[in-house]
DNA sequence: CCTTTCAGTGAACATCTGTACACCCACAAC
DNA sequence: GTTGTGGGTGTACAGATGTTCACTGAAAGG
């Protein structure tokens, strides 16, 4: 099985490959519904492999699923890095933000959409990693936000708490863009969250921290 | 089937109290993973009735799912009244909408558990069911923050605006308490969302909308 | 060249799945 | 008091599920 495309491979590229495969066939086959709902025996047809051979990858659903957070979080931080450039460079905090967001959904759907998920009705396990990264890009995210104009004289908890919160309308923009297909729906939201992202550093710019 | 508590009941009585049973064993057997992770056997068995009776209520798992989202988002509406009473009394809007929040949290676990897992893990036309319902609700609290000092000159598209900004810090706030069993770990979050609100309105009281 | 390794095969299993069908019998209606 | 309705039962079936086991054959390594 797996398409050979002519070209020789080594043992090791070809078990790549097909690892690879799996990744993608899950990624796809659960993008309605969830990991939970998912049988390895449709991930291994979709492969094209027997269902036995899923075992010389994966030992469950569910570490599989592990594997995916990882994948899918390198993703996210692509997008965190983006952000991260773009509000260093000249650009326009919101608007340059917001930009890498929409831009990074859509090259990688799945894995965003993995996440949103997941988060919620993935395994246990899976749904604690998940918990765990998010909160790694959230502490990374006070860091940054301390570096801010304004943010100076904050305390510690106020930057993470901004940061949760944050992440939070980051999550929910990126799920609102997913359960969308409508360009001019997709502008709509992108408007709104603009304007909230608006108000809500109005507010931050005269926070003053209780100390 | 059915403990019978010696108490007669009517044919429409019972087949209600089947018709709960059958409600109450899918919410708590959802909990972990999802709607569309859940058989129709598992439900029957929770609820100690034959397979095939299932159907004498509902024709689907998902016709069930639908049901459940109009259940819970009674609860919904009801959290929503008690937010709005709180804020027409004396008490602080964030203090009172928070208190209003965890309280209902609390008391309808299954319920919101439920919003939320489905919200984005459930059949696609549950899925769709609640979102209808959530921006019923926004559009619901818009109409109320129009009545909010401060926001007398504001456009009607700002006031949806930040409305779905709050239903999404609402339902964030709930997946954080209800993925949580340790009330010192529940505290922390609900200071944080004092916070957070408290920035927001903030930058609410400063905005001005453009015309 | 001969041996080892190992990704993938194929058959077999016990269990679970949704759904069809014929049946039962307490309650409701006349 | 007879009849009928309708929630519930039990059996049955074809198909899907996770996992086991012994296997193949080609690449890797000596």
């Amino acid at each position: 099985m797996i398409e050979t495309g002519a070209e020789p491979e080594s043992r090791a590229e070809r078990k790549l490959r097909t690892r690879r495969a799996i990744l993608d066939a899950t990624l796809e086959l659960s993008t309605d519904s969830s990991l939970t709902a998912l049988s390895l025996r449709q991930v291994a047809k979709q492969v094209g492999i027997v269902p036995t051979a899923f075992y010389r990858h994966f030992d469950s659903i569910e570490s599989l699923g592990l594997a995916l957070v990882e994948e899918s979080f390198d993703s996210l931080r692509d997008l965190l890095r983006d952000v991260r450039r773009n509000a260093q460079a000249d650009k326009d905090v919101v608007d340059g933000s917001i930009d890498a967001l929409v831009d990074h959904v859509h090259r990688r759907r799945d894995h965003f959409g993995f996440i949103a998920r997941e988060r919620v009705a993935g395994p246990p396990s899976v749904r604690e990693a998940i918990r765990r990264e998010i909160e790694l890009c959230e502490r990374e995210l006070a860091t940054d936000l301390a570096l801010m104009t304004g943010t100076d004289t904050w305390t510690g908890t106020d930057l993470r708490v901004l940061s949760s919160l944050f992440v939070t309308v980051l999550v929910a923009t990126a799920e609102q863009i997913l359960s969308t297909t409508r360009p001019e729906q997709e502008q709509q939201i992108v408007a709104a969250v603009r304007t909230q992202l608006r108000m809500l550093l109005v507010g931050v710019y005269q926070w003053q921290s209780e100390r």
